[in-house]
DNA sequence: GGCTTATTACGAAAAATTTCGTGAATTGGC
DNA sequence: GCCAATTCACGAAATTTTTCGTAATAAGCC
């Protein structure tokens, strides 16, 4: 199977994606510590969502070693522009710049990602 | 009621909502009309999720003109705003920044919204 | 090898979201 | 005022997402 691109993963499954992100890759009770840290969720209910997200083509599993280790099938960014694409088009009106400019404004960023979206810019704008 | 703020619409909620904010008050007609160029959903159906809206604190209702006139009991950044926080901690590892990038690199922007981004950029600097 | 604990599979309940049928209420035209 | 067409309220089915209990399986220890 492995629908991997077209769908977006659901708001639990992407809280599950970000912690594999972060260490990646991850037995479920690594990703259920993380977790437990900020939400409340159970052991089983952990393993569950990323036993559907391996069939759905969000996660790939390693069997042949216990615990089982979990990696994200495809690159963070992929995914993440996945999900920006389908939210810039259903609440931004289609632009990516709306979209960008709320969330800059929202909270504070480190100097180096000010720093790196100047350097973006300026290849963007280069481009005309 | 009106829990207006906290949560976040569903994603059919923001599809309506995009259009309310385009259109500034739409009866239920009009945004039927409207998602119907590129979605396929009936009209009652959009009729529910407006009144669900309603209750939810999303929208506000005159019903005292035929049809009914609906608009958004909030202002649309301060909606965005509450979409994008959710988004940034469950997926961009609370980063804003990270997603800004993503955003920008992703599709073109006009030159004024990259002007716009800039500007935001310099003020955001000043304050250190 | 048997016992204890941790991990995994299965399946299904609970909750939330999405969809629409149906009938009542309202409006506009004649 | 009456009829056709539109709009609205109600409720519920269908689907998806979230949650977890329970049992099966595997691992580690004496």
């Amino acid at each position: 199977m492995s629908a991997s691109k077209r769908n977006k993963p659901t708001d639990s499954e992407c809280l599950i994606l970000s912690t594999i992100w972060d260490l990646k890759s991850a037995t479920v009770r690594e990703v259920h510590d993380r977790i437990s840290e900020t939400q409340d969720m159970g052991y089983t209910t952990v393993l569950k969502f990323m036993q559907i997200m391996t069939e759905k083509g969000f996660l790939e599993r390693d069997a042949t070693v216990r615990p089982q280790v979990y990696r994200a099938a495809e690159p963070r960014q992929k995914t993440q522009k996945t999900i920006l694409n389908d939210l810039i088009d259903r609440a931004f009106g289609g632009s990516p710049g709306t979209l960008a400019l709320q969330a800059l404004s929202m909270r504070k960023s480190t100097p180096a990602e000010l720093q790196e979206i100047r350097e973006l810019l300026d290849r963007l704008e280069e481009r005309d």
